[in-house]
DNA sequence: ATTTGATATATCATTTTGATACATAATAAC
DNA sequence: GTTATTATGTATCAAAATGATATATCAAAT
């Protein structure tokens, strides 16, 4: 993570739709977003200061009393950063699953151990699958919209893998159910 | 990742099987590990101190002259607390993939750096699976050892992950390719 | 003889994470 | 109608991971 930060570039992919809050930022990665990036408080606010200090995004104060509240929008410049970034075509991806690892040194221990293991990945996996499907229900209904053709094809290559996932689980129990050791 | 370290349950768990120096441990997780956890010097070097500190691990340092060299093992306290923590069932499983992060803003741009994305992403999964398969043939012939079968599941989780990924590529391609919008 | 690449330990700035602190507004409970 | 709880909102911090770099030795190739 450390040399090229990227909830930059989040935060300006978002507002490239809608002008937010760095609440409101927050609330959209804990949507869709989460199953394939996160972000917290912790980076998001001082990213939104270096951001407007570079001039990608201004900031529009509440004019109204009470509650302190600032909402950004995107500029040009940062539109720009945005579409360059995207256009770019080195990538990092990367998974991390505690779950596999403590699969992998699984054979420590007995092998119900590992099948509780899974099962407890699975359910999660299977609610997860239910929400990814709520919204590709959704978007589904307009793709000719171009931004809900990209959100769809997102949530679907999460549905695709969940489900492969799941299909996973079931030949992994009935091996490990399978042996003597347990 | 703050307040739970889990690089420490990555090297107790290599230790658990062989005696390793820091530079071996980090080929160890460059291998078959990588495509589900990653390491770095950066945390190795520190937390095998750390281990060595609470007992975890001991140090057999080589007697030979010449360049340094410190190998380590693990200890039954060691692999009571691998073994603890793998019993646990609570994991965090998290995917971070920036080739999904442009995917879901790429309606800012032309369709086609999408789709060039989505290519070069496809490219490297393609080689990624093939690494696995070799793993996996190695491992599918001795399933009968309860530490090659967990070896064989989590590999087997990878390519089966992988396999959805290359379905997902083709029907995204299609479905980017088909609307006019390039 | 020298350059290259592998082995080996170590540190550091940058980034992310997850928690917490603080305060106001809206809603629910009693 | 008052109180308790939940949602909104900004902000900071320690802990952890990342990726790069520094330093040095040894083996193999040129």
């Amino acid at each position: 993570m450390a040399r090229e930060k990227k909830i930059d570039m989040v935060i300006l992919g978002l507002l490239s739709h809608e002008q937010l809050t760095g609440y409101d930022i927050k609330k959209r990665i804990d949507g869709a977003i989460s199953f394939f990036w996160n972000g917290s408080f912790g980076n998001i606010y001082p990213t939104l200061k270096e951001l407007e200090t570079n001039g990608f995004i201004t900031r529009k104060e509440a004019t109204s009393e009470g509650r302190e509240k600032i909402s950004y929008k995107i500029t040009p410049s940062g539109k720009k950063v945005l579409k360059n970034w995207i256009k770019d075509e080195q990538a990092s991806n990367e998974l991390k699953y505690e779950t596999l690892l403590k699969l992998f040194f699984g054979g420590v221990e007995k092998r119900d151990v590992t099948y509780h293991n899974i099962e407890v990945f699975e359910d999660k996996i299977r609610d997860d699958l239910g929400l990814l499907r709520s919204y590709a229900k959704v978007l589904e209904k307009d793709l000719d919209n171009d931004d809900h053709l990209h959100y769809y094809l997102t949530i679907s290559f999460g549905i695709e893998s969940y489900e492969a996932y799941l299909k996973w689980c079931s030949k992994a129990k009935k091996m490990l159910g399978k042996g003597e050791k347990r």
